[in-house]
DNA sequence: GTGAAAGCGCTAACAT
DNA sequence: ATGTTAGCGCTTTCAC
């Protein structure tokens, strides 16, 4: 085991791991060298490098990543900010992201918003000069967190918010499309009057569309809507279950059919309707949106509209990695399908 | 609006942001001033401050992180290593660890270890030399994870797994009594040889933990269990689901009463046996594990153990940052206690 | 109270 | 094929 300087005299903490220096000295050699080795091994004589790997091996020395990015001024480290890092919605969001941002030698740091009690609002307050791009997901109005991303500087990848804007990405999912088609199956189950639809927030872009996607199906179909047969809440069981109870119960009506703005309304719902004593989906169909692993467990199962989380983060990463190379590359729009999964609730 | 130097001639990419250089010429001070009114604005005359604030608005400075970190050897950064980021578990863990890392100016770095297809095996690769420590959480025996975080030299805290090492920070959760108090709960509602545990995959730690202290309570009052009364599977609703109907009710058993591994798992054992026409609790009593949301929507709502997944998540970083400012203190080991909140299941 | 200067560990010209 | 050298943007002595 070779010996580690410690050129460290008084500073904020001594290192204990080794430096390019070390290795040189180690391998005869100079720190040009060391660094070829790793950065332009084609450059290097088979034995030099030898030599040097060998020395690397004894002192496990590894780059020191923060003075390679200072260098290079890349840190191959991309920001992701969600609305929240929570439940299985938005961390399957991050898991492809992580996902594909590894396999690009990139890392995730997470920025999820402020949230009660945690400061000022929505801003991340981001290290935005340590980051080479940053992924960010507007789901809500939100122009302080839209102004903080946009004037950071470095690239920026937008999911679900659609911006138009020179030098931005966009990633989106064509929800009113899957609420067409889901509202187009729930339509072999029941007349257009008795089509609801049960949203999240009303203020949420996926409700919003969603929303729209049952609007336009159904007025197609059979002119204009009643008030009540679209309602907005959160996106909690809670929410759909006291809806089924309130609504669709009090009104003492069969034969309708129920398009939930995610699952878990979806399941409220469900619990409600069967409490009631009312069959699924003989008396009411329900689908969902989002298919998580709720529709699988709970019976009878539930239909859902997949929503491809997975690939939005990974899609979201693509871009955006896109970008960090080649910053002046045309702005894309990538749209990805939802589509209807049908199980036993419909 | 002053101008932004570009002392750069063909270097890896222009710099757009200003640097400490251009506030120090804005301000007509020298460089060390700038660092100062940032650092240690008590050692800076008012007025010089003032100019140099002003210049740092005007130019919308903002200090180079990775220039910082490279002098400080701190750049502000935690990765946390889980087994995965995927649903409510893990996420609530990542979201305490988040909160609490942000509230002491620390950001977090997300390392979740490769999944199939990627790669070499349960190593995190993390650029250790980036991060100031590691919240590593280690649900099953994985000694090359293990060995990779003890050797990369930076401050470690684990979770889950307990360690007993010099200079390592420990966060357990006391799942033992967590399944001894649910236990002795559902013999209040069953015969301890009419008492089953169904778990998750048999190496995971917490599976073990949950197991032997529903052993522990029966074997007490009754003496040893029948191979039967403790299985384990996954972590799913389909194995929970499975078992019920190839155990429990295959036996056409009642009057029992079933410690789920999970809360998906209780849920899988719900519905089959409510669909076999048995009653929840009066035939079988339920309760589950982790108190996750689905224990409300269900009906009846599930009795479950509730972890203290946010807790977990923000004391590792409690922990974590200790010793990071303070890297000889002694180890610390924070066991949170686990709690039953019982609902209709049982 | 402020400035000059020495690095942090590395990469990338530019030499040879 | 390898070495020398000039920084990247910042913090922190050490002088004055």
């Amino acid at each position: 085991m070779l010996a580690v300087s410690r050129h460290d005299t008084s500073r904020a903490r001594a290192r204990t791991t080794a430096s390019i220096a070390d290795v040189a000295r180690a391998a005869n050699v100079s720190i040009a060298t060391v660094s070829r080795v790793f950065n332009s091994p084609e450059l290097v004589a088979a034995a030099t490098a030898d030599r040097v790997l060998h020395a690397v091996r004894e002192l496990g020395y590894q780059p020191n990543a923060i003075a390679r990015a200072l260098m290079t001024n890349r840190s191959q480290i991309v920001g992701i900010a969600l609305p929240d890092i929570h439940g299985e919605f938005y961390s399957e969001i991050l898991r492809g992201a992580d996902s594909e941002a590894r396999a690009h030698g990139f890392r995730l740091l997470i920025a999820s918003e402020a949230r009660e009690g945690e400061g000022a609002g929505p801003q991340t307050g981001l290290p935005y000069s340590l980051i080479d791009g940053l992924a960010v997901m507007i789901t809500e109005p939100n122009q302080p967190l839209w102004q903080e991303a946009r004037s950071s500087g470095v690239p920026v990848c937008v999911l679900d918010l659609d911006v138009d804007e020179p030098g931005v990405d966009n990633v989106l999912v064509d929800n009113a499309s899957g609420a067409r088609e889901a509202t187009e199956h729930l339509l072999t189950r029941a007349p257009p009057h008795r089509c609801y639809f049960v949203g999240g927030s009303e203020s949420n872009f996926d409700s919003q569309q969603r929303a729209r996607g049952f609007r336009a199906v159904l007025e197609r179909r059979d002119g204009p809507l009643r008030a009540d047969q679209i309602a907005f809440g959160d996106y909690t069981g809670e929410w759909g279950r006291r809806w089924a109870e309130e609504t669709l119960l009090a009104q003492g009506r069969s034969g309708c059919a129920v398009l939930a703005g995610n699952d878990e309304i979806a399941m409220g719902v469900l619990f409600a309707v069967r409490e009631a004593g009312l069959a699924v989906p003989e008396d009411v169909a329900i689908v969902g949106f989002d298919n998580t692993r709720l529709c699988g467990i709970a019976r009878p199962t539930i239909s859902s509209v997949r929503i491809p989380l997975r690939e939005m983060g990974a899609m979201a990463i693509i871009l955006l990695l896109r970008r960090i190379a080649e910053p002046d590359c045309e702005p894309q729009r990538v749209r990805l399908a939802a589509q209807l999964v049908v199980r036993e609730s419909s």
